[in-house]
DNA sequence: TTATCTGCAAAAATTTTGCCGACGG
DNA sequence: CCGTCGGCAAAATTTTTGCAGATAA
């Protein structure tokens, strides 16, 4: 996990302004709510306004709009489509990951794969010379935890993803 | 392919009524516009709209949302998303299958690849007693054909779909 | 000082809901 | 005839834009 002085620092040298808002953005998609209760997972614009107001940053939903545009147009953000059709946004770690949902809990994981997908690019690219950037690829189904719970008492049935088979 | 009038059949056994609408919605996502035309791909509900009236059939947004919605819960369409955060819908080939999005072109080819993810989803499950359900995977890149085309005069530049890394 | 950033208001785009009338089977 | 379906209007969400004022460096 890089710090998010760095990605200020370097930000403040490519000529940016070092907001409270900016600040407090690039710290919630690093760390979460540094003072805990937040999300360090995947936020839609409007759960980052309200982590920011939970923070105590007041911001407009434009400013959060126009900030997620500029981190993304800086690739310090990606977008991530979770199956609901909304859009969600994380901190591009330097590297890329995956993503390993659960639609009971809606937690959501991160994890790393490299080969099979790298093989199959290497594959298309000298068969039909097709040129790839980058490919989004995530998990869903049940994790252990809400396994476990549904077999014991389990009743309530939470709402889950749906589509992107 | 499957046949447009055996799934709608099935919808009349079942007790829905095949209107005009239902069955232009279901041959637009199943062969795309049958008089030439329109795409074969996901489309989006607003795209639907504009196909439908391209084909003559006059009907209110609400309607092509209710449609949508209709057929996803009989797991006729399916939900893709193609990094942009614009929600499109497909025909549900009986099977499932991924796709290659040119980002010059927005030609879209669909294609299987079964073996490397079972097995990854098999090691996980084995883990830690996830229990997957489905996933979905996109590439993107730049297919033979812009290739071709921007080495030659290749000028304009097309708008690229963000994101999704 | 000055370019970057912000808020506000307004609009655009997408999606949902209720009600009543229309129509398929 | 009955229950499904469609249209219309209205609203809720999400996202974008213009402009004028505030601010970081």
């Amino acid at each position: 996990m890089p710090d998010s002085a760095a990605i200020l620092e370097k930000l403040r040298k490519d000529g940016f302004r070092l907001t409270q808002t900016r600040k407090a953005v690039v710290g919630l998609f690093l760390t979460g709510a540094s003072d805990s209760s937040g999300p360090a997972g995947p936020m839609t614009a409007p759960e980052l306004l309200l982590a920011l107001e939970a923070l105590g940053v007041s911001v407009n939903k434009t400013t959060v709009y126009r900030e997620i545009d500029f981190l993304m147009a800086r690739k310090l953000l990606r977008e991530v489509h979770l199956g609901d059709g909304v859009r969600r946004y994380e901190y591009l770690e330097g590297g890329h990951h995956h993503h390993l949902v659960c639609v009971e809990c809606n937690n959501i994981e991160c994890f790393e794969m490299t080969g099979c997908l790298k093989e199959f690019e290497a594959q298309i690219t000298s068969e039909r010379n097709f040129r790839f950037i980058k490919h989004s690829l995530e998990f869903f189904g049940v994790c252990g935890q809400c396994t476990v719970s549904s077999e014991l008492g389990g009743s309530e049935v939470k709402e889950s993803v749906e589509s992107t088979l």
